[in-house]
RNA sequence: GGAGAGGUACCAAAGCGGCCAAAUGGGGCGGACUGUAAAUCCGCUGGUUUUACCUUCGGAGGUUCGAAUCCUCCCCUCUCCA
């Protein structure tokens, strides 16, 4: 078969941006076919319900399916109800808790909302996992297992790191790789995409398929962003994501708030399809500041709309950058209960929801406190009824009304 | 089933009868510095009505004036053998 030029321009957006492309030289007859036929290739991308919110890392791997949809093909986005339900292990010391099936659901309706903001979901696929899986019996289940070895399922890196270094591995997390692989076989999917701490699972899906007589998927893989934190994996629970759903100053802010190092890495991660033009720059060097102001503003404007980015960098330039009060403050009423004055630890406490006391005190001892914007160091200060303005370190700030 | 090792604060890890609210490192939170950062430095990091008291060292009991430390039972993890 020749090469059309249209294959090699579909492979080529399609490569775009990913690290391995396992089967591409089986995708492209497939490709040539689908393109001929008019019959659009499946594309299955999967994600666990795990948390309630998406976030920037999760749309590396969504944009990539954006293409797939751009250049006519179905893409299918998998809420994985059922493995949410095992616990996926991938890339951790620790056995994932379960989650509850109610959890489970209520994630996953948020997730496909949130999907939506990415993705025309009207032309896409939505599934859940547990449409099939549930419907399996033990005996189905027994066979899956059969078509893989332990020795096997040893070479997935987290799980021969865990066995070497003795941590505990159960054998329900063997059923992890196996159900994603299964999904695979349910879908017909022709090509899978995931970040590239997937790459396993996404290998065994070919092998499981071609088992289950089917033609095995290409694999996609994306480079997996780094959190806010600089160091590990962007992930709910590590605490150092940026939500797509935060509000435009969070976004603006946490995006400020990342290294000078980790902003090249994004840009490189998140550029594919979208912003190619700040790669020269990101490259270089040249003024970490600007660009990353124009990272903060187009994440902004991304997931909130560019009518979002004003107000956003305003806040943080008169917060951050001066030091000031913010325009807007959140109100906060307190309730002396008929005495003549509240502590401050108290109010602190109440007023920004601290877990203690203590919290409040080691706030003020920090010297973090202010209160009508006079730093304030002595924690028994107590406060009559009135309006007062406090901050507590760099960003949290209130409003107080005492009566 | 047998033998051994182990379970300490958010994590890792010391402590092995009183000086232990528990060393140290990481993380987190503050502060200083800065180009927003990073790096660096400093402080804090169980709770309270804070020179004191209360709750904490897998769980439940026990010994003792006193237990994270000793004993008993139980639960959990790892290794080797079967």
């Amino acid at each position: 078969m020749t090469a059309s030029p249209e294959v090699e321009r579909q492979l080529e957006r399609i490569r775009t941006g990913s690290v391995d492309f396992v089967g591409e030289d089986e995708l492209r007859p497939r490709l040539a076919k689908a393109i001929e036929e008019g019959r659009p290739l499946r594309v299955k991308l999967g994600m666990d319900p795990s948390a309630p919110d998406l976030h920037v890392g999760h749309t590396v791997t969504l944009e990539k399916l954006k293409i797939f949809q751009e250049l006519g093909h179905t893409p299918i986005f998998l809420v994985g109800d059922f493995t949410a339900r095992i616990g996926d292990p991938t890339g951790k010391n620790k056995a994932r808790p379960a989650l509850d099936e109610e959890q489970v659901k209520a994630n996953a309706v948020t997730y496909v909302e949130q999907v939506a903001r990415v993705l025309d979901v009207e032309r896409a696929e939505i599934r859940f996992n547990g449409e099939w899986m549930d419907a399996l019996s033990p005996t189905d289940i027994v066979k899956l297992c059969s078509h893989y070895t332990v020795a096997r399922m040893l070479e997935r890196d987290d799980f021969s790191k865990r066995y070497r270094e003795g941590l505990p591995i159960s054998v329900h997390e063997f059923l992890y790789p196996l159900v994603q692989a299964y999904d695979s076989v349910a879908l017909q999917a022709d090509v899978e995409l995931g970040g590239t701490d997937q790459l396993f699972n996404l290998l065994v899906g070919r092998e499981i398929q071609r088992d289950y007589g089917q033609a095995p998927q290409a694999v996609l893989t994306h480079p997996l962003l780094v959190g806010t934190d600089g160091k590990e994996k962007m992930s709910k629970s590590v605490g150092n994501t940026i939500g797509i759903t935060d509000a435009p100053e969070e976004i603006y802010g946490k995006t400020m708030s990342i290294s000078d190092k980790l902003m090249a890495d994004w840009v490189g991660a998140l550029s594919f399809g979208r912003w190619e033009d700040l790669l020269p720059q990101a490259r270089s060097g040249e003024d970490p500041l600007g660009l990353k102001k124009e990272l903060a503003r187009r994440m902004v404007a991304r997931f909130h709309g560019d009518d979002a980015v004003g107000s956003a960098e305003g806040h943080f330039q008169q917060v951050i950058q001066r030091g000031e009060t913010p325009d807007e403050v959140p109100e906060v009423e307190l309730a002396l209960g008929g005495e003549a004055n509240l502590g401050l630890l108290d109010v602190l406490r109440q007023t920004f929801g601290l877990a203690s006391n203590g919290e409040a005190r080691r706030l003020v001892s920090g010297g973090a406190v202010q209160v009508d914007e006079g730093r304030v160091d002595d924690p028994k200060l107590r406060l009559a009824a009135g309006e007062y303005l406090l901050r507590a370190g760099k960003r949290r700030f209130a409003r107080v009304s005492l009566k």
